[in-house]
DNA sequence: ATTATATTAATAATCGTTCCGATTACTGTT
DNA sequence: AACAGTAATCGGAACGATTATTAATATAAT
């Protein structure tokens, strides 16, 4: 993306740094741009978009994955958890008990009423595992 | 959506679930596509979305969400779950241990490296939880 | 076979996101 | 203080995935 190069600071990102800071919900960005508009007129959502990037790329900011751009879809409908290889991008079943009890456990840290969870391994598929250590 | 309409069949529907119970992989909208565009010279794009998510709705086939539609961030990098509510959409973090021997375990499971996960828990939060109990 | 309506194909529209060219604002150097 | 170099900005166009619209077609029931 930008690797090597070094950052100048700029008064929109410290803004945009510190809003996430302050907030406990996790912003989109058309919301982040909602509430920067009026203190920088001009802002526009390209900016938003970089600076998230940046700060993502510095460890700043977490970007929580909406998995992959496309939708993906199964004919198993019972409940598993999935793997995705972050090499490849490719994604398989994993075939491990589901945790039911972690909906439990889940619950005793909120007072939500949670009701399922899904989980996503990451980490590097066979293939692309002896493909790492062939080079 | 379609609800309350009686369906009828279609060769379409019914390649579209077969070609997904026999592939394991994930696929994606476009991956069917390429591959029914042989058999159906005129299928469309359209008719692929359409039927995947009639499908779903019958409880055919599961939808694998991407969380949502836009990306969100924050700003705490630590690893930590999250809980989406089904009822208003919002995010929040869960103040709940990380399970890293679940790591392990998925480990046992495949030849995979797996490196991390997510936790993605779905309820309804305290907000829309005490709405539903008013009315 | 006729009829009613779900399904299709094609296309346009939408949504979130990224990319681009032109301009502006830093930062360090004479 | 003027300069060059370059990062950061804006605005809009472009993009890819998805959804909505329409008229034509296919399916199931009578």
């Amino acid at each position: 993306m930008n690797s090597g190069t070094s950052y100048r600071q700029s008064r929109q990102r410290r803004r945009i740094l510190q809003l996430l800071k302050e907030t406990h919900t996790h912003p989109t960005v058309d919301w982040m741009y909602q509430q920067l508009k009026p203190e920088f007129p001009k802002l526009s959502l390209g900016t938003i978009y970089r600076n998230l990037s940046i700060l993502t790329e510095q460890g700043l900011v977490n970007k929580i994955k909406s998995g992959s751009t496309f939708d993906r879809f199964e004919a198993n409908t019972g409940t598993h958890y999935h793997f995705i290889c972050e090499s490849c991008g490719c994604m398989q079943d994993l075939e491990m008990p589901v945790r039911k009890d972690l909906n439990d456990e889940a619950r005793q840290f909120t007072n939500f009423d949670v009701q399922k969870h899904q989980i996503h391994f990451f980490g590097l598929c066979s293939d692309c595992r002896s493909k790492k250590t062939a080079d």
